[in-house]
Parts: C-alpha cells; structure tokens; sequence
DNA sequence: TTAGTTGCAAAGGCTTTGCACGCGC
DNA sequence: GCGCGTGCAAAGCCTTTGCAACTAA
C-alpha cells in the first residue's frame, strides 16, 4: 500500500526514510511540493511563508536540493525559467513546458516503457536516463490569456 | 547543391539571406559557431576575439539571439550549465549531455521521422517541438580525465 | 553531546538592458 | 540619410556559499 511518488505518507516518515533529518523547513517544502506538483523555488518560498517563523530563500533551497540528492524530488530545467521541483520520480514520465509562461505539465511515456532512452549512437557515454520534453503553448496562453 | 544547415555557404550570405545585417561581429560569430557546433558565449567570445578589434560580450549575445531569432541557429540550454548555441537546426537530431563537463554531442533521432513527437495526451498544448536530451557521463569524464 | 540545519548576509555566474556613437544598406 | 547594430557600462535574476547559533537524534 506504499505509495512509490511519497505522496500519501506523512511528510516526516517520508523525509526520515528518505535518511534526512525531520526539520520544520523541511516539512513544509515537502508539503509545498505536494500541493503544487511543479514548483519553484519561489514559489515554495511563498508556500511555506506562512507556516513558518521565518523562511529564507537558503532553506528552500537546501531542502530542494537535498530532497533531490536523496532521491525524493526530481530537478526540472526549463531553458529560460527558474528551475521547477517535483516529487514524482523514477516513473519515466515527461513534461510539456509552455514556452511563453514556462508552466509544465506531465505527459506519461508514450510508449509503456523506455521509447527514446537508446540512442542510434552513444558516442562512448554512458547513458543515465533520457529526458523528453515537449515544447508548446498552453492553453492559457494561446487563449491570449496571457 | 545547398546544405540546409548553412554550413558551406559564406557567412555573408548566410546572414544577409536570413534577413540580417551583415557585420563583422556577425560573421565571426557565425564562424565560431561553424568550427565549434556546440559553442557557449564565452567559448564564441573566446573565438571570435583575435579577428576583432573590440569584441564586446554582448555582441556576442546580439548576435547569437539574433541567429536564434533569425532560424539560423538553435539554443540548447543543459540544465546547470552555460547555454550554447548550434547550427544545425529544423533537421530533429538530439543531444547526448554529459552531466559532469557539460559537453554535448549530437545524436540523430533513434527513428527516422519523429518518434516521441507525439504525447499521449497535450493537455491542450500546442506543441511546437519535442526534445530529446541524454544525460550521462562523456567518455573523457568516465575515464577520469575530468 | 554532536553532527546536521537553519537563518542571515553576501557573493557569484550568466544574461539582459540602456544609451551614445558608428556603420550597413 | 535612416535605422539597425555595436560597444561600454551597469543592472538583473537565480542560485550558491560562508559562518554563527540552534536543534534533531
């Protein structure tokens, strides 16, 4: 019944299991992710704003970073947007970045298992994984939403 | 006879064809792009500063955007590194990144056409591209070459 | 107790912007 | 001649780093 995404869990067993400390800061970024599936940092720092005394921009970004590093979160660059952070990981699913707003949405795999993940020629890396992205506009935007 | 990734004709032409000015900053730049296919700023500055009497880092970027707003040139943004820039453009190949250098190479698409082009479901994007990008370790940093 | 974390402050890398002069067309 | 592009300078955004005090375990 253990939910692979760490979705469902308390955030402190989460956090624990993941082999990190439990922290307020800690705690509420967690939380923060979970209410906003792809957020920034600042977005984060906004989130968890009012449950904390006094959040600084250092701590969200330790935690991120350190959520990441334990394999709990999962780091999104959008080319030209602040980097986005996201809790499902090792599920193979790919985004749909806006290119006007810089909002993303995942799109699962189109095939069921690993599609692009080989390349024609590896030129002597050694692959780690494969990322797909699907540059657009989203319907708000194209709505001239704005 | 005419190579699509205007690699072969002269520089002048290329840029003036794209409907640009032509000036020197231009066709070094366009040249440091053609002898290093996966340039960043500072390595085009770097190229493009012995043939020019003051090359000014914002040329560099005029120039580049300029190319990348024009269809000349295409931007590649690899999450935690410097952006660079390539010529070859409109022609779906994609790229190896190594995660410790932030070296790129190219590899063509694994399917000939477009193979993960397609989400299962857009979510009502209006998809512009798709991009496919392979992050591993380059051989010179496998072998500890770093 | 003791190492890992927080919070404050400041720096850092990369890229963009503003404006006067000069050059391409 | 007109307008775009250059060069110089400075600011901007996002993210990281350094260090003392604190707290989870």
């Amino acid at each position: 019944m253990h939910a692979h995404t760490a979705g469902t869990e308390d955030a402190g067993t989460v956090i624990r299991a993941a082999g990190l400390r439990l922290t307020d800061p800690r705690a509420a970024v967690l939380d923060a992710l979970r209410d906003h599936p792809h957020a920034s940092a600042d977005q984060v720092l906004a989130e968890v704003a009012p449950k904390l005394q006094h959040p600084s921009v250092q701590s969200v970004y330790n935690a991120l970073n350190d959520f990441v590093a334990a394999g709990l979160a999962r780091r999104i660059e959008p080319a030209g947007h602040p980097q986005l952070f996201e809790l499902r990981v090792g599920d193979n699913h790919h985004h749909l970045v806006c290119t006007t707003c810089g909002s993303v949405r995942d799109v699962d795999c189109v095939v069921g298992e690993a599609p692009c993940l080989t390349p024609s020629d590896p030129r002597g890396f050694l692959i780690d994984e494969a990322e797909v992205t699907f540059w657009g506009t989203c319907a708000a935007c194209a709505a001239g939403v704005a």
